[in-house]
DNA sequence: GATACCAACTTGGTATCCCAAAATGGTATC
DNA sequence: GATACCATTTTGGGATACCAAGTTGGTATC
């Protein structure tokens, strides 16, 4: 692999992995000694991390890209779009064995479960299942948008009675789209959408103050 | 300017006004030279215009993205998702004196208006409605999805009664946009994009010996 | 004439060097 | 003690040198 997507890769998991905070600022000379790279490939590792939104540019240098309260409901608002076509095209789908591979992966996760995986699978729910809409374009948009979710969703899962509530919603969409019912898949996906998004709000709005004493940028409306 | 986003913009319009045809194969050292830049901004303009869909790798090297009929049918479909997305929400609007500005650039077209220009402003009208929106993300994806198409719809402006057409159909979207009448926006601007991807697959279709004969490369399903 | 083989060239990937501009930190002045 | 100013350092943007892998074209062999 060349090094260019070494630090690329490497690079995404400290971001979404909250290793380096939002807001954080990153020079180039950091990143090529942290690893072993040279600016060259570097530099190429941050004008896709740009691009997908997890870094931008600050100034003359970049920056860890804040949590974004307003941006997080136009993500939302994009997210049902985009899900919602997708999912209606799978529902007309006739070969239907792909979705029990989804719903293993969801019963995959119990209570001894790591919160990570957990995490994981429910952004692999919605990935997955625009995927098998077969569009391209509607699969990367659901892809880019809960990578750009992805941060703000580990606070949401701490919270035990909210990762219930996803899974028993998640099932509900599938069980839909197994009926070939697009019209009730696609209801139901955009209202756990909205739920979603309400839930992902509220703890963002109750967590502000301990985000931030971590150092993490919150930017409000 | 930055030397990069010179190399950049100058490229993209290169590609997008066909002077450098589908297929093409691109060097860095070529580009270094036409530019009277040096690699590093060349690399640069290049991961930027991957991500943006007109040029992809090709094994070790770089190519001007073909012409995709199945791709320009998916389009269609991600486009559809996101205009009505997006036009929903201009129809929720208060203030619409901003829709006068967007009539007003579509009755800028006469007869006399090149045909350059008639390209360009049948595009902005999509990309200006789903900016009014005032949704981050539904705006790129209608600009994205727009410059993805660009190059097809070259071929279809030389069609006088397409545009048209598409002049009338873009006006009728405006008026119940204007009207707020969101459900009948939607209904327009969904039957115009589905008439707009059958009008560009036809042409491409009938074209196809022409491109090739041209030495664009033009991909079949 | 066909083919196997090799040398020269081309190309993208990487490392490194230089530069101008911006940030930094210390110091002199008030 | 606050502040204006200047030297130093740091930073990103750009240019260039080098390398390995792949391509090409020619040549020797059969």
């Amino acid at each position: 692999m060349s090094q260019m997507q070494i630090v690329e890769n490497a690079l995404r998991e400290m971001i979404l992995g909250l290793e380096v905070g939002p807001g954080e600022r990153l020079t180039e000379r950091w990143i090529e000694n942290r690893f072993g790279a040279s600016r060259t490939p570097v530099r190429a590792a941050l004008l896709r991390l740009e691009t997908e939104g997890l870094i931008c540019r600050d100034g003359r240098g970049w920056t860890v890209s804040p949590i974004n309260l307003a941006e997080l409901e136009q993500i939302a608002v994009y997210r049902e779009a985009v899900e919602v076509a997708a999912v209606r095209l799978t529902s007309a789908l006739t070969d239907r064995s792909a979705i029990e591979i989804i719903e293993a992966m969801l019963d995959s996760c119990d209570a001894a479960t790591p919160r990570e995986e957990w995490h994981r699978v429910g952004m692999d729910f919605h990935i997955e299942l625009a995927r098998l809409s077969g569009n391209e374009f509607l699969f990367r948009a659901v892809r880019d948008a809960m990578t750009r979710l992805s941060r703000a969703r580990w606070l949401e899962v701490r919270d035990e009675a909210a990762l219930g509530r996803a899974w028993s919603e998640h099932h509900a969409v599938l069980a839909a789209v197994r009926a070939g019912d697009a019209d009730a898949a696609a209801a139901r996906l955009s209202a756990h959408i909205v739920g979603s998004r309400d839930r992902l709000v509220t703890s963002l709005h109750n967590d502000r103050r301990g985000l931030r004493a971590r150092g993490f940028a919150v930017v409000a409306v």
